[in-house]
RNA sequence: GCGCCUGUAGUGAAGGGGUUAUCACCUGAGGUUUCCAACCUCAUGUCCCGGGUUCAAAUCCCGGCGGGCGCACCA
């Protein structure tokens, strides 16, 4: 932050570079919404990519991905409807802004259940003050519900539903299926990408805290009572850590996973084994680690949900962010799904080390005698026979049943069996650990420490220091000039090029050679391959890097064996 | 949502009640050029939107929308 300036060039480069701009923009442009343009979508692609690979690849994870349109009940069931519709009023001296339920906290027993006019009264008659500047003037309170609201179907026969705040409710609805499909064994988890939507009051600071925004977001499935177990004894890097001060000041601590689980600053390993891997995929799509910190939750700073919350922040043009929160959410969603739905299969079957077994003597009845005999009464005989703790141990005897009656049983009525029973095992409702990751956040953090603003030959300088496996294109292929069959050459490369699964190079033939390398720099192209006169003589072609502009010349069919393989560094 | 500041080509800026709104870079076409934003010619493109004041508004006033900062909010 020692630049004032250096975020508004930044800003001004990636609106120029069709990298992130302002969304609707000829129509006035509406806050909180953005584009990602022709370079920056697919920079956006290739994080997204990323992240879902390195969450996929130990096969315990698999993608899904569901609608973000959600009918109420299941958003009044996570929590949703209700935590964000608070009413809310304002000062009418200073504005500020209160939940009106937390003013009226004192005047009565149940404030939040209250209407909008009930809790007005409370607030006049009590003569409740502003905590900001005393005054007693409050506006109407008005709901405030952070979801966008919409409808499914048409006139009366809509359905009240919500565009998806978090898309972790889908991984939720499709417990029982994700149960099936890892053959009833936990742990396991399920990952989804995309659009979450928040109505915010006043979104600020570009693509920080934006209405429509991209999220992607992880439940990790487990047992509670047998969490995985992780070994994280390898993990030596230094890393910054700020745990709960519990009404202490914060404090820093920096240290490595391993010590952080010894000393007891993280006390669950499955959160602090997300925690690791979170910050291996930060440092894999270039964010500077030494701008990496984590951040225990205070107690009153946790969502409704959450037991334990950490959140991973990276620091900016806009200071310390939030870009990823790894929350243990428990069993919360799944047994609150469980009860709204009445669904029974949001559970995990655990089995016994050895099965419980029981070996019993009972009276079973014999229905044929004892149902003519009781008629009405039958119903609850049984019962009682079933209860029976100690059998008698002559016929007939008197059996107590709940109407408090006793009836005789003789001996033609049951028959004295010996049973075995074996429990294998229990039902329970799986704890879930949640990292819930910010795309945008991420992507604003990358671009921000990719940024570079240098000097060449004395003129002004910038380049995009983009990790390769985030860059917007591969490669870009550049003829010297545009005559004698460099075009051509150029043009039948690219194709060569692009025809490798999984890479992209684009071309470009306008303007100085010069230009074009400042121009490739400056969206963070890694590569640029330059077919100049030898080309055309020799198969060969210049290749250059962009971190340092140095250049070596290569035959191009072992230049196309190294892009095969991703190592065109190996020329270096 | 409140307060203060603010909005001029793609980007960055200058100007400002009165002919055709200025500059640099960028972008496009042509020329030139044997590897790092060179040069020459030409071209495209701008006063956020709406209302008001005025003979005349890009300029002044009001409102909206957008942006910045502060307050409040931010599962």
């Amino acid at each position: 932050m020692t630049d004032e300036k250096r975020i508004e060039r930044l800003s001004a480069m990636l609106k120029r570079r069709g990298i992130v701009l302002p969304a609707f923009e000829i129509y006035g442009g509406v806050s909180g919404l953005i584009d990602y343009g022709p370079v920056g979508a697919s920079i956006r692609r290739r994080v997204i990519q990323n992240w879902v690979e390195h969450w996929t690849i130990n096969g315990d994870i698999v993608e899904i991905d569901s609608p973000t349109i959600t009918p109420e009940p299941v958003l009044v069931a996570s929590g949703h409807v209700g935590e964000f519709n608070d009413l809310m009023t304002q000062c009418g001296k200073c504005s500020a802004a209160f939940r009106a339920d937390q003013l009226a906290e004192n005047n009565h027993p149940n404030p939040e259940i209250l209407e909008a006019n009930e809790i007005d009264e409370i607030l006049i008659s009590n003569e409740i003050e502003c905590p900001n500047c005393g005054d007693k003037n409050w506006t109407p309170s008005k709901p405030m519900n952070l979801m966008f609201g919409t409808k499914i179907g048409a006139m009366r026969a809509s359905r009240q539903a919500y565009m998806r705040p978090e898309t972790a409710q889908g991984m939720f609805m499709l417990y029982p299926s994700l149960y099936r499909h890892f053959r009833q064994k936990l742990p396991f988890g399920a990952i989804q990408t995309g659009k979450g939507y928040r109505n915010e009051i006043s979104p600020r600071q570009g693509m920080i805290r934006l209405r429509e925004f991209n999220m992607a977001e992880l439940e990790y499935f487990i047992d509670p009572e047998n969490p995985p177990v992780i070994d994280l004894s390898m993990k030596k890097e230094i890393v910054s850590f700020i745990p709960d001060p519990h009404g202490e000041d914060y404090k820093e601590v920096k240290i490595s996973f391993s010590e952080a689980i010894d000393q007891g600053v993280m006390k669950d390993h499955t959160v602090a084994y997300f925690l690791s891997r979170t910050l291996d995929f930060l440092i894999n799509v270039g964010i500077n680690p030494s701008k990496i910190r984590f951040r225990q939750h205070e107690g009153t700073e946790m969502a409704h949900y959450a037991e334990d919350c950490w959140d991973c922040e990276i620091f900016g043009e806009h200071g310390w962010i939030e870009c990823v929160g790894i929350a243990n959410r428990t069993c919360h969603d799944l047994l609150s799904h469980e009860k709204h739905s009445n669904s029974n299969s949001l559970r995990a079957w655990r089995e016994f080390d050895e099965p419980k077994t029981d070996t019993k003597e009972v009276l079973a009845p014999n229905t044929s005698i004892l149902g003519p005999m009781f008629r009405g009464k039958a119903g609850l005989v049984l019962e009682s026979l079933k209860q029976l703790d100690e059998l008698p141990d002559n016929f007939p005897f008197e059996l107590q049943i709940k109407d408090g009656t006793k009836v005789e049983i003789t001996e033609e009525m049951v028959e004295r069996k010996t049973i075995h029973t074996s429990i294998a095992g229990e039902w329970f409702t799986p704890h879930v650990i949640e990292p819930a990751f910010g795309i945008d956040r991420i992507i604003w953090h990358i671009l921000d420490h990719a940024y570079e603003e240098t000097e060449k030959e004395g003129e002004k300088y910038n380049l995009l220091r983009l990790s390769e496996s985030i860059a917007p294109v591969d490669l870009i292929v550049l003829p010297l000039f545009e005559k004698e069959g460099m075009g051509e050459t150029a043009r039948k490369l690219n194709l060569q090029i692009n025809q490798i699964k999984g890479v992209i190079s684009s071309i470009d033939s306008s303007k100085s050679i010069g230009r074009r390398y400042a121009r490739a720099d400056e969206i963070g192209i890694p590569w640029a391959v330059t077919v100049d006169h030898i080309s055309l003589e020799d198969e060969t072609v210049t290749v250059r890097r962009r971190d340092d502009q140095k250049q070596v010349r290569t035959e191009i069919q072992l230049l196309l064996n190294l892009i095969r393989l991703g190592n065109v560094s190996s020329l270096f």
